[in-house]
DNA sequence: ATTTTCCTTTACGTAAACGTCAACCTTGAT
DNA sequence: ATCAAGGTTGACGTTTACGTAAAGGAAAAT
């Protein structure tokens, strides 16, 4: 039986254009230990699992996480099968910082949103008081 | 008409005790033009509005605002008032921009917190695992 | 009086996350 | 054959957001 069927395989290129990054940045990534492409001699191919990291890595990054915390979580992850108890409860307590740290970024957001409307209203009340001066001018000039 | 109350004061260890920075981030702060504290002679002086600011300053960089972003809100907003209409519709356009961030953010954190939750159940199954094993030895040494 | 305790400025150092060459394959198209 | 397009490895440069002394003033506690 066939265990591993020949999957879509990616450029570097064909990476960097989806998800909007240069390939230094890739490359950079790999030698973080990010991401683990195969070789075709020199030339790096992409499994659909290395752009899900990929995907992965650049959301956490705009979650505020380091490239060094992705990979702590990468890294934790494949490692649950073979992990002993230590580690799986190490890896609990990280996991549970991470949701606090969500909780506390929803808050956050929820916040910036309310203030992000207040502000836009304030602008339009400035804006519309800026056109009514406008028509004013020009009836009297 | 007393239209300034004299409003309570926050040294600089003040700020940096309530919020858990060095003073060296909030003197660094005030270079990038985050905070405009008053001085008694050399020593600086917050006002409530500055602790305000650096409350939003550091909400503002866990959600990923740099500095400079953050220094370019509260200016827009210091000159809703004093705005002109292409100012006003910058600032608009601005903030339009923010919410969309916002909402990216929104999207992201719910799925990250849903693998979360994902890798925290296959973390606990393992563990599970890994004790009913360690029973076993125990029954069988 | 002198020693802490805060505060100040100035200035150099640093880690993270890439950007930006340079110099070099290789491979398909003209 | 050559040449443009895309790929590779260094290696040094850059920005952001502070850290870390160094050197000193001023006030409060002993």
């Amino acid at each position: 039986m066939n265990t591993t069927p020949k999957l879509r395989t990616y450029s570097i290129s064909d990476l960097a254009k989806e998800f909007d990054v240069t390939t230094r940045t890739i490359r950079f990534y790999e030698q973080q230990g990010l991401l683990n492409p195969a070789r075709q001699g020199q030339t790096r191919i992409y499994s659909p699992k290395d752009r899900v990291r990929l995907m992965l890595t650049l959301r956490g990054k705009r979650l505020g996480f380091s490239l060094a915390e992705s990979k702590e979580l990468f890294d934790m992850y494949d490692s649950t099968t073979e992990g002993d108890e230590k580690q799986l409860l190490y890896m609990l307590n990280i996991l549970e910082k991470k949701q606090a740290d969500m909780r506390q970024q929803l808050r956050d957001i929820q916040r910036l949103q309310e203030e992000l409307n207040n502000a836009e209203e304030r602008c339009r009340d400035a804006l519309s008081k800026v056109r009514v001066g406008k028509r004013q001018k020009q009836k009297t000039g």
